[in-house]
DNA sequence: CAGATGACAGATTTCAAACTCTGTCATTTG
DNA sequence: CAAATGACAGAGTTTGAAATCTGTCATCTG
């Protein structure tokens, strides 16, 4: 069975529209350019995803995913102390997000502007991005390290604090030397902040 | 001497400049619509300014200089408690931006596309609002109610936090009914992180 | 008959010609 | 003679006609 014969599956066409974007940009990759590189015709593309905007949805959530599962693996190591349990999420969150904007900025443009257009996913990850952050805060709490509280309000507002180095309008404040020395001086007010 | 005799000073262009971008809007907002709301001719007007570039920059000028002067008074009230003038600072600056959002979309979004294209004068206008909020960290280290430290990093630190409510970049957000409660439970944390 | 196709209508985007604006400067005005 | 003017060249923007794309569906194929 050559690839070109392969059963047309979503998975499939995901990754040939992220191809699609990552070549022609957010705004010239079209329907048409998915399904001539797949080698079908589009109305093929129109029987997986109904409108081009699912298409380009779900090419946003699957990329959206990608980075909150690689950060799942800090917030849940439920041996470590919660404080640098937190420094190392949002170290590894802030990392990750440099890289990408850092490494392959048209890549991260085009992103950022699917992101823009899909506020109900962006929505959904940001709710994920907060419950791994919740469940550290409760352990910290539980375990006596932070002062009591409501875990679920702590962590947004923790997330929210740290905005400037989450945030893709932010992006461009990435680049600058003093960044990392920003990050570390409000995580300590912020650890400060919390503790018991 | 009437009106339209009045000698033209740099002050009346910059006044008939605001309501022309008011009127226009940021795009089509041209030199020759400022001449013409003056009765002069665009010459006369790059008698005054240089370019385009540089008397759309003296107009965002004004605008922010009016908005740190609002701010001043309270980051000055040296007799009252820091953390309450750090409240007040913050929830003042929070309201205005929000106010000025709120009732002329249209016009503070014209004023967003002025604060993208003039970085420098941008930075100034942070720089003055830092500055303000390190003259109120340093009183309340001195006087022993703020934990001893650096007081312009640590104010650099808090007016990060709050990136959020102030930045026009998350203007969007300002309309969210819980984002009263999004502020103050970040102040409570990084003011109880400020505490001796 | 499930899945793929491509012709098609209406929506959207592209492109080049026409127009407007910016910035300069020789000339005019008070 | 200091300040203002308006004609002008080149840069940038608008506009509408042509081209392309989206989404549908009757038809085709294995």
């Amino acid at each position: 069975m050559s690839p070109t014969t392969e059963t047309l599956t979503a998975e499939r066409i995901l990754e040939a529209t992220e191809e699609v974007l990552r070549r022609h940009g957010p705004t010239k990759a079209t329907v048409v350019d998915v399904a001539r590189a797949l080698g079908v015709s589009h109305g093929s593309v129109y029987r997986h995803f109904r409108t081009k905007a699912e298409l380009r949805e779900a090419v946003t959530k699957r990329w959206l995913d990608r980075a909150s599962g690689a950060l799942a693996a800090i917030a849940d190591d439920g041996d470590r102390d919660p404080a640098q349990r937190l420094r190392d999420w949002f170290q590894g969150l802030f990392d990750a997000k440099r890289r990408k904007a850092g490494d392959d900025p048209e890549l991260f443009a085009t992103y950022s502007v699917l992101v823009d257009e899909n506020g109900e996913v962006v929505g959904e990850h940001i709710a994920e991005l907060v419950a791994q952050l919740t469940r550290i805060v409760e352990a910290g709490m539980a375990s006596g390290v932070f002062a009591p509280g409501d875990p679920a309000s702590v962590a947004r507002a923790l997330f929210h604090a740290t905005d400037r180095f989450h945030d893709p309008c932010h992006a461009r404040e990435w680049t600058r030397p003093e960044i990392q020395d920003e990050l570390e001086a409000i995580l300590q007010l912020l650890l400060r902040g919390l503790a018991a």
